[in-house]
RNA sequence: GGGGGCGUAGUUCAGUUGGUUAGAACGUCGGCCUGUCACGCCGAAGGUCGCGGGUUCGAGUCCCGUCGCUCCCGCCA
């Protein structure tokens, strides 16, 4: 045999009829008939049903071979009669007669199916990556991915972008996420770290004149998972740029995401550019969150005023000590049964929160336990303030603030599921700006770093010096899509003398900056240009292109939620020699490894 | 590290107030079938009900512990 295949499997036509052809592929399915059997015959392309009965002298071998095996069926292209003809596949209108067969992998009985689309678990999938992927639904999430990373480069190509690589293996960032070590042979008790992402290096590009700098960047961080977070890796499209404001920023990055969203959606509308833009504060006390989903149409608003002073005890107390009212509105919601809104305030407090109170404004007038504490000017205000209407009734999150307002983010999501009015069929894109420099820590009451310690503040040294440390904004941004953080980003610190300023706030010393950044530190020193960038998240973008729940979704072998690798086993015991080799002795806890540990023994209970 | 949900055949699941022989579908194996495309029909094999302990005359079902999976919180500059 000197080819294995003339055609892919998705690719004969009725014009092909009366030709000879060579298919090679997986069996799909088989229909056996006892004396006529039909083999679907699968590729990466498509699928193409071949057909032998019993005079064929193919027939035994074709019979006995079981899915999922790998043949090569030769024979004759023949048109299929009108009522035979299958519309659902692309090559429906004809079949191929099997003349010869050859198996060229048989396969085992399967541990899961891949025809058909039965669920399976996580566990499951991952273990048998290979014939997952085999999956329609897997192979078009691959395809999707490469196309978007695809349209992605040439995206920023035409922003006139290069593409540079950065180091895999390269030092360890005191700060941020978790690192991954990797141990040094030639420098006993030294350690390489995976960067988190290529932060330090494209910051060094710029000094170096690289004006505009992306990569599709694998990144490293040792933290727990999450439906939309996969432990140990994932790519970003890192990029940056030299001699730009936050505005050059956001109108760099905007076409290509919105380009590549509008090719990739399938019809689902996509904010237009510019992105509007909202402020952290904003969005703190409008959506509860710095990731907004703004296809949930409730807007929370802020009503202590309301409640200060007022009958209504429980509130107007907390208020004193300190707390805020912040209301949710649940348009059309006011005749719901009493059950509706008691679930609902389980559900608070199942989430740890005191309580969700409401109003129902119904019949003109205001109902509920807390409206019958409440003057009725009062209530008006209540709901001039959050625009209810009659018919719709109103929660409220009764707080310190940081958590009142984190908490109505919550109801707020919890609220547009109950009634089922977030908006279908739209990617709604928004930038959040001006996020706090610092921030308290709630524990220390010491003032740090509140997200990223190279943005540039607002207002520059002159800000540092002379205001409030809390009030001072940095050039940081995030994009938000649908809810999903796609990536942070900012208008870096490109001054050594604002840096030690900055630090000096979060209270660092100066030799402690210079032993913990040196290496860009340094670099500043040397003339860097102004520079800022982001790095959006592609694993993210995909999955909500792919319109996947679940991160693992559109990435080929990712880890399971305990950052393990089920396929190759991964981590892995090392031997000994190897440790030797790299100077490191394990010092283990008692339950590390237990699995291999004998758990015949038991202690007696005393 | 903390909380919720789940754990029954190879797989996906059902299993009533605790009750006598634990079921279905898909898969596997065998038989029949010449136009199917989720082919159909007949039959068979396949179970330590995650594991350990307890309550009970009796536990898949109730209780305690433990392990695993999953989602969330913490964490993710």
């Amino acid at each position: 045999m000197h080819r294995y295949r003339t055609h892919t499997c998705d690719a004969l036509r009725e014009k092909d009829a009366g030709t000879e052809a060579r298919l090679s592929g997986w069996v799909h399915r088989k229909r056996d008939h006892g004396n006529l059997l039909f083999v679907d015959v699968r590729d990466q392309h498509g699928v193409t049903q071949c057909v032998a009965d019993a005079s064929s002298e193919v027939f035994a071998a074709l019979e006995a071979v079981r899915p999922e095996s790998v043949i090569c069926v030769t024979g004759k292209v023949v048109p299929r009669s009108s009522d035979t003809v299958n519309d659902k596949l692309p090559t429906g209108r004809i079949e191929v007669v099997a003349a010869s067969v050859e198996v060229l992998s048989e396969a085992a009985v399967l541990p899961m199916q891949v025809a058909g689309d039965q669920e399976y678990s996580e566990e499951m999938r991952l273990t048998y990556r290979f014939l997952d992927l085999r999956r329609e639904k897997m192979r078009d999430n691959m395809l999707l991915r490469s196309n978007v990373i695809a349209s992605l480069r040439r995206r920023m190509w035409d922003q006139g972008f290069v593409e540079y690589q950065t180091p895999i293996l390269t030092a360890s960032s005191p700060e941020g996420a978790r690192d991954f070590l990797v141990p040094s042979r030639l420098h006993p008790g030294k350690f390489y770290a995976l960067p988190q992402a290529p932060q330090q290096f494209k910051q060094l590009l710029m000094t170096s004149g690289y004006d505009r700098y992306f990569q599709i960047a694998p990144c490293f961080r040792d933290e727990d998972s999450r439906a939309d977070r996969s432990p140990g890796e994932f790519y970003q499209l890192d990029f940056e740029m030299a001699f730009v404001t936050q505005d050059d920023v956001f109108a760099a990055i905007e076409p290509v995401l919105a380009g590549v969203f509008e090719e990739f959606s399938n019809d689902k509308h996509v904010t237009a550019t510019p992105f509007p833009r909202i402020t952290y504060d904003d969005a703190m006390l409008k959506y509860g969150s710095d990731k907004p989903d703004l296809r949930n149409p409730l807007l929370v608003t802020d009503v202590t005023e309301a409640f200060k002073g007022s009958n209504f005890g429980l509130f107007a107390k907390n208020i004193e000590k300190g707390a805020i009212i912040r209301a949710v509105p649940a348009p059309g919601s006011a005749d719901r049964p009493r059950s509706w809104f008691d679930k609902l305030n389980d559900w608070a407090r199942a989430e740890g929160a005191g309580g969700l109170g409401y109003i129902q404004y119904k019949d003109g007038e205001a109902r509920g336990p807390i409206a019958k504490n409440l003057d009725a000017d009062r209530v008006a205000a209540i709901k001039t303030t959050t625009g209810a209407a009659d018919g719709d009734s109103v929660f409220f999150i009764c707080d310190q603030p940081d958590v009142a307002a984190k908490f109505s983010g919550y109801v707020r999501t919890k609220i547009c599921d109950e009634l089922d009015i977030l908006e279908r069929g739209v990617f709604k894109f928004c930038w959040i700006v001006d996020y706090p420099m610092y921030e308290r820590d709630k524990d220390t009451g010491k003032i740090e770093f509140s997200h990223n310690p190279f943005s540039m503040p607002q207002g520059g040294l002159e800000a540092l010096l002379n205001q409030d440390p809390l009030t001072i904004k940095a050039y940081q941004y995030d994009i938000v899509c649908n809810g999903v953080e796609l990536s942070s980003g900012a208008i870096r610190n490109h001054r050594p003398d604002i840096m030690y300023k900055a630090f000096e706030i979060a209270g660092y010393a100066n030799e402690e900056v210079e032993k913990r950044f040196g290496g860009m530190l340094n670099a500043f020193k040397y003339g860097a240009p102004p520079h800022g960038g982001s790095a959006p998240g592609i694993d993210r973008i995909v999955m909500l292109l792919a319109d996947e729940p679940n991160i693992r979704e559109v990435i080929l072998f990712p880890m399971n939620g305990r950052a393990e690798d089920l396929l190759m086993q991964a981590p892995n015991l090392v031997s000994s020699k190897h440790l030797k080799e790299l100077h490191i002795k394990l010092d283990l806890p008692k339950e590390a490894g237990s699995k291999d540990a004998d758990p015949k023994v038991i202690t007696p209970a005393s």
